[in-house]
DNA sequence: CGGTCCATTGAGCTTAGTCAAAGAGCGTGG
DNA sequence: CCACGCTCTTTGACTAAGCTCAATGGACCG
């Protein structure tokens, strides 16, 4: 039974997808407290954007290059082992870093691959603005901070996810993690998000075989936890899913609330 | 056949371990060039030691408190699920961050806990410093963001090893990289290095059995890759190994070129 | 209409887990 | 000194989660 629930749909229709910059405004302004010259300084990414094609390598762990911010579309960090083999280490969701910014050239072999049409913004400005500590832009330094401190509380959760779940349970968690993220950028709706990957890009992230992947999918939906079509998530059992997957709450969860 | 190759030896001699902070020193002072002032600083980490007994948490992710280092000892960061399971998110070693310095209070579910009897020491004065830009103190920055940088990249190895590695080659990957990063604090000698684990810690890091781990041990040995007994790992085989586990050469080690 | 990409399903196999038992080393108290 | 208990390691037998191979079908595109 082919249920049409193909999860990479090109064409599919946006849902509550703020156009431009302000899904990547909701979600650092959510993060941090910021003055209303700092709030200008995000809108002003918008001036300084680039275009991606999906499939094509975005950031270079190897060379030094500006900080980029991403602005709308979906990437990955990966890393391709010789053999062919691929792990996803984590999702670039509007608003997240691309590469580290931290520091000039780390000597990483991973690199950050656009999943979707993406587009990008130099983040030279805030890093910049940060660093001087100028008046008016306290909140830049903590937002910096507080991104990268949730950036590497989701490399935890991920080696959690690979260590010691399930694929089921895996699964489930990686859905609730998205759910959350999206949310933070004002691009749920409902109970419902857009998510542009194909089985085989779930996988990669949860060191699964795409067949199990598909077997994996296919039971979440008979139990009745969510419904998966067209590149979109309908969470329908929340209460159930953070049960299954042994859910702990984001920051950004928390201070919803 | 029983071959007396215990991994964690409460009496083990110990090999080519400093005594005191050199180790930390050492460890340092290899990644960033520092004034001798900033090495000064660093001995004096020495004066605000505190000592952790085994099996005890150091750190808790939720509560704040001062930035501390690891002096001497081995520790890991780790995560108890609600069923019990346990995942080791990553090893804490003499040199490295005890915690998350770049964050007051980050929503993190994990706990820091020692695995041996462990020294730590009040990193304050380092952070401070770093911060304020001191003359004299331009390198303890650089060196802060590279500790943090480098302990990212450990994170996405760990994921790497635990999406898309066999058993047999996550094990030996973990073993190059403890012995890389020994190597940089000066606590290998020739082809030899502590390891106080157990089976059971490496089976929670690797996302492996306890029985499996030892079977995959076995192997390496009847492989001659290394030897393992007594709390100590002996490298046979660096090259084969390397090429066994995909290994891509850490920032310590090109710099060591 | 053929080609391509992605999702789905079945059959058989492999890696790694579970359960159970025994051995080695070490500390402790009689 | 020795028996006992505890922790850690080792091994065998069986089980199961997840992988590989192979084939089919839907959707879309030129």
């Amino acid at each position: 039974m082919y249920v049409s629930s193909s999860l990479a749909r090109q064409g599919a229709a946006p849902v509550a997808k703020p156009a431009g910059v302000s899904a990547l405004v909701t979600r650092l302004s959510s993060l941090c407290k910021l003055s209303a010259e700092e709030v200008a300084l995000l809108h002003d990414l918008s001036r300084l954007t680039r275009t991606h094609a999906a499939r094509t390598e975005i950031w270079n762990g190897a060379e030094p290059s500006r900080p980029r911010i991403l602005v709308s579309g979906w990437a990955c960090r990966q890393r391709i082992l010789g053999d062919g083999r691929r792990q996803i280490i984590n999702f670039v969701l509007p608003g997240d870093a691309v590469g580290d910014w931290t520091q000039p050239n780390p000597h990483s072999d991973s690199t950050t691959a656009a999943l979707t049409e993406v587009v990008t913004a130099d983040a030279g400005a805030l890093v910049t603005a940060a660093a001087q500590r100028a008046r008016g832009h306290e909140g830049l330094a903590s937002l910096l901070r507080l991104m990268a401190s949730l950036e590497t509380a989701l490399l935890h959760n991920h080696i959690v996810r690979l260590g010691r779940q399930t694929a089921y349970e895996r699964m489930v968690h990686l859905m609730l993690e998205f759910h959350a993220r999206l949310q933070g950028a004002g691009m749920v709706a409902g109970d419902r998000f857009a998510m542009p990957l194909t089985q085989e890009t779930l996988a990669d992230s949860l060191g699964l075989s795409v067949v199990h992947v598909n077997r994996t999918l296919m039971q979440m939906r008979r139990d009745g936890l969510l419904q998966i079509a067209l590149g979109h998530v309908r969470i329908i059992d929340l209460k159930l899913m953070r049960a299954v997957a042994d859910w702990v709450p984001m920051v950004a969860d928390t201070m919803r609330s």
